[in-house]
DNA sequence: CGCTTGACCGGAA
DNA sequence: ATTCCGGCCAAGC
């Protein structure tokens, strides 16, 4: 299989961790989803990004800190990627309230819609 | 030093 | 719906 990794893997993991901590209990997000709300790192061409950049922020999941809500970051087709640890990911989620069906969560109800979304609990207006 | 092995995704067949 | 393919790096053994 293919694979590159980013210039800077450390600082993209941690924009990707910093994105991730923002994601709300009861809702999730795709690893294409987190990657495609960062911009490309410096040097990297759009296409190039587009390419790897989903399986950099898998990367960034199988490193990430205790505080990051990893298990709310799933693939496009939302279903949890096959590996060990897989099914513990699965009971996070239902413990959060999400439902599954057939293996797969209706992104269409669950899915993040990125920081100051309609959905996201926001700061008081400054005006 | 030389393998092996990765939390992905969209388009084509 | 399902399988296959390109994308072409770096850490760990």
């Amino acid at each position: 299989m293919n694979y590159i990794s980013p210039p800077d893997q450390q600082a993209y993991y941690e924009q990707v961790w910093h994105l991730v901590r923002q994601v709300p209990p009861g809702t999730v997000a795709t690893y294409g989803q987190i990657a495609d709300m960062l911009p490309p790192p410096p040097g990297v061409e759009l296409q190039t990004y587009k390419a790897y950049s989903p399986r950099w922020v898998g990367s960034a999941m199988a490193a990430c800190p205790d505080d990051v809500p990893w298990q709310r970051i799933i693939n496009s087709q939302g279903k949890i990627s096959q590996r060990p640890g897989a099914q513990k990911q699965r009971q996070l989620l239902e413990e959060e309230g999400i439902l599954f069906a057939k293996d797969k969560v209706n992104l269409k109800v669950y899915q993040w819609h990125g920081p100051g979304a309609a959905d996201e609990p926001r700061q008081a207006s400054l005006f």
